[in-house]
DNA sequence: GATGAATGAGATTTCATTCAT
DNA sequence: AATGAATGAAATCTCATTCAT
């Protein structure tokens, strides 16, 4: 899963010339899809210095992966630091704001994400799937559990349940809001912060409930 | 998206037969991944006859898929009907419960869904995720306003948003149930009727809301 | 080792022809300084064929060994059964003079058996070449007790080290008269019959004895 | 075929550990199998050096095998002057006993040699093969008319046909005695002495003659 | 209309050789 | 003089697609 010191040693800009070629081919092709010799000619290097570094191309695909994962696992970590003396509900708003724009910033990351429910036979994707859903699930519970200790949230409530409440809710808003189909039902999109009151009704909606008989 | 008139002379055993094996394969590699050669012998035909009724891999692929939508949309539309008469939670939960099932017994078809994530540059793909959507949030659209008609939820209720809530947690439910490395983090998955318990308690919390300050 | 059901379809000559040009590829380069391109391309046949006849590489180099090694054993035989009724020496001269007629009409066979020396490390080489010298040693093993039974060599003689010094002779005869760069030494080989008349010496020897004290 | 005056002023030492490796991997590998990465990594140096010193792949090989070669005559030619003194048969029971002690030491040596019969297109592999055949071949002449001059065989000996014959068996011998598929069908090899006790036979063998009629 | 052998573009990977440092 | 990162030609192999039978 480490590439060779020849691409450690590398100037930072050409590394991630080469990080964003991979990651790019990646999540609009997959794995299977996606043409190491088009990445080597997007990234402007031989077809020769991709095998030194990564060995072959699972290899460059799992550190292009890792390399996401690191980069969404600090961002999700300054939120949560930056916010841990806001309350709840406005944690979970500045969560879904500071999502919309990482994706609007890295939409290859999030899309190379979506690719990986696709390659599910093989051990390594698999893998990678299993650490996504366990490190959001796993922030999603701290945060509720800081919430009950804060008593923000009646100790009596469902910590499984309301993760994965969350967990669905916040993955899907920001799946329909980075892929371009997936918004197209929502015209709420559309407007100028349209996201943002969108995501404001349906938090307030999960506070307050559906009601109803 | 039509295949020739020779495939529609088949009898509807040959045709099952061909989906069959179609929706096997791709619903295990993916698209990239799957081998015209694997689904004719698994179907039992010549190569030759594949392209002729299908023109090729992506017509077949197309197919395939809204073979599987169609039988989707037939499984939904039955319980909507079947539970017409019902409280809209009661419909939320046997609408859950129905899934599961008809997961169990058609598991290539969920994962060929999940497995369309992955291809997300070609238009083909691109359309049939937006079928899906639109399908599924209408179907919860629908059962919203029904329920509004009849007083069981209030008026003033966010239709969009309560959707839009529904329709994630219900796809993550499914998701999380159908596949194994999903299930993990959930301990009652694996407990008899645990699945049961579990979506009634996430049901619970969405009708009450979170609560807290 | 079996080639495809396609391959034994084709017409002989067409077979013939795709042996004669991977025989001939892999006799003068060995197996790994080989090119299946070129092999196709001297066949006339495409890149594709050649690994639906005989998987890959490797399956090529064993049919074609295995089709070149049963040409040297009918040959063997056939020396054998038409001069069963001969004298050994008479017997140990024809097959000399047979063997020399052999490889001037197949001199890719026998330049595949000597490239087998070189590719020890395979398993597939080494048990190919324990096959040839098995059933070489085995030949020569069965003349010798043929002709002790006729009386015409002495019960005492020893047979594993007449075998031996047959077997190695006569390889060695071959050998150097095969290989334009092994009969440098001996100017016999130019004159008519010059090789006929030094086996002829060489066998006289080998029967008398080099004699001294 | 000479390397380059900034090889030749490298210590020894280290001039024998590049010898060593190269030798190594060709005899192990063929010359198309060897990789010049890996013994520049064996001996140490760097890969730009190996080609500093030596020009190509071609002329390492080259180098490496006149070295051999160098060794191989050096051995021969002791031998010869050792037993200058003695009989011819036992002249020929010590070069055996000596080959196999040569071998057991240098075992990469006589590998090289047997790969050579695999490379028989390139010029160069063809010239050293005909330089060993012959060296061995004057190596046996001179052996037999010293033994000759000395009236230990008669004159009336065909010098070339001898020679030969021995040249067979001699080579035969070595080479089933290194390679242990060649030793296989004799069991005589394993026990201790076996193959002294052999290849005494065989030289009795040759001095009787196989007799008959 | 059905077949499946033949095709060849394209994929990944290796490795001798070069050349800037 | 020595280094080793970069190169790219060439190798093996796959597989969607075609087309003669």
């Amino acid at each position: 899963m480490l590439p060779s010191p020849q691409f450690l040693q590398l100037e930072k800009q050409k590394q991630e010339k080469i990080i964003k070629a991979s990651l790019e081919e990646f999540s609009r092709r997959g794995f299977k899809g996606a043409s190491v010799d088009r990445i080597t000619k997007k990234a402007g290097i031989s077809k020769g210095s991709i095998f030194n570094y990564f060995g072959d191309k699972q290899g460059l695909f799992a550190y292009t992966f890792e390399y996401s994962l690191e980069r969404v696992k600090t961002h999700i970590k300054n939120v949560r630091d930056q916010t841990v003396n806001k309350g709840i509900y406005e944690r979970l708003m500045i969560f879904a704001e500071e999502g919309i724009s990482f994706i609007r910033k890295n939409s290859n990351i999030y899309r190379l994400y979506l690719r990986l429910h696709n390659e599910a036979d093989s051990k390594l994707t698999t893998q990678l799937m299993a650490l996504i859903r366990e490190y959001s699930i796993r922030f999603f519970t701290e945060l509720i559990e800081d919430a009950k200790k804060k008593s923000e949230l009646p100790d009596s409530l469902d910590t499984k349940a309301t993760a994965f409440i969350l967990d669905s809710v916040f993955e899907r808003f920001l799946q329909a809001y980075s892929t371009w189909h997936m918004g197209l039902p929502f015209g709420v999109y559309k407007a100028k912060d349209g996201a943002k009151a969108f995501i404001r009704s349906v938090i307030g909606l999960l506070r307050e409930g559906l009601g109803g008989v």
